[in-house]
DNA sequence: TCATGCATCTCGGGA
DNA sequence: TCCCGAGGTGCATGA
């Protein structure tokens, strides 16, 4: 059998044979067509006749795309159940249990179905995540301070869960709120309220918004509330990366 | 010229030909390949050998999906720019200026490529939204509480942008943050983080958070602060079904 | 299951 | 352009 099967302008009943082989054979199905599309579930949606790209996954997610941006304009998330229905014309249903969604797929015209036997083994390897900066300073702390001593990672406390606290060189409370990207006002928000929980319980506490950069209103509100900010980028080349690195020097 | 052009293992001459010609003919491009994928930019990633499915808009938009979940476990966002250059295997290179963000598609194997001449006028109508709720309680004070009046909506204050800003019966300045799902901790931090900053020019100030539903620790929270909550649907069904709702009646 | 927070978030709107 | 916040966010993780 080959990797993939297709088929041109397919009729109604050979639209429902290839798509229920997709289904059974858990492989991943792509139609080109002209549609209509109406979903039902957490909003309600409508799009009216045009021409998408229409991915079933084996796993149940369903996306339609347009021409333009990377999000699809409708779609269902893995773990919904699809099925064709004829009706005037061929509908594509797919139905999310919980919570409640449908999606439907008025094919008015099918130029191509492809039916894929995708075989694929492989994970993502990703580096410079915000994971990463925190390995970073439990292994480096100098990069947030002198005497900075980290001591919990994913820390729950009363309202939220803090990304890093540790304690510094005078023995006060440190809360880190690691950013990998540019801090901006929500993230301020996210640190005073870690910060404004543990001063309930414990004496002097410190915030530090550790990120590469922060953005205008994070700093002036930073300021205001007296917390503090250590640039840091998050680092690519996860533990590989930084051994080869190492022996360069 | 049809709507779907197709090409089933094609050689790498043939690969850059149809890639160059989707692109220059702003078609929505697709391919069915074991490829490997590299990315670095904000990030960095690298995904060994497997079948994906490409898409590459006429946008700039490039999507690199697997067999399974909703979201492409590679990308680059419009406005990215494709091209093809012929290695020991024909490699699709996309890259973005602002940030610098390169992507790189080694094809190891090219099962099928397609060209959708793709004509799509039509753009998502969307009802259940924040907006939406927003709408009614500027149409229907009421539903926050007797004597309410709504008077900004969008408002820029110090640390922020408010959703509603009014006035209660008794003359009180109240800040609504609206949520179209759940309320979470997050969401009692930015009503928290708006109260304060106008409790520091005006006397008093209430905060409502207004949504169907709040999480536990959301409610806990929010009680501690002296904030409140007031159950709201977003409503679906836009100025259409609501006329056609109130003809029901 | 629910709660919490990250994300190469993406996207739109406004200054 | 940057800033800000919504999103049918999706997604992993932990309780």
């Amino acid at each position: 059998m080959p990797k993939v099967e297709f088929r041109a302008n397919p009729s109604p009943e050979e639209i429902k044979l290839l798509v229920d082989s997709a289904i059974s054979s858990e492989a991943l199905l792509t139609i080109f067509a002209h549609c209509r599309v109406y979903y039902d579930g957490r909003a309600k949606s409508e799009l009216g006749s045009g021409d998408r790209v229409i991915i079933v996954k084996p796993d149940g997610s369903f996306l339609i795309h347009q021409s333009k941006k990377r999000e699809p304009v409708n779609w269902q998330p893995p773990g919904s159940v699809v099925h064709v229905e004829l009706r005037e014309k061929p509908v594509l249903v797919s139905v999310r249990r919980k919570p409640p969604e449908t999606l439907e797929v008025e094919l008015e015209e099918v130029y191509l179905i492809t039916v894929f036997h995708a075989e694929d083994y492989e994970e993502l390897a990703l580096t410079g995540s915000e994971a990463e900066m925190a390995e970073l300073i439990f292994e480096q702390p100098e990069v947030i301070e002198p005497g900075f001593k980290p001591l919990y990672r994913e820390k729950p406390v009363k309202h939220g869960i803090v990304d890093v606290l540790g304690v510094d060189s005078q023995g006060n409370i440190v809360v880190l709120e690691l950013k990998r990207r540019r801090a901006d006002l929500h993230a301020v928000s996210q640190l005073k309220r870690y910060v404004e929980t543990l001063k309930e319980e414990h004496g002097n506490v410190r915030g530090i918004l550790v990120a590469p950069s922060l953005t205008s209103g994070a700093r002036k509100l930073l300021e205001k509330e007296g917390l503090e900010f250590r640039k840091l980028q998050p680092p690519k080349g996860g533990k590989k990366s930084r051994g080869k690195q190492l022996r360069l020097f």
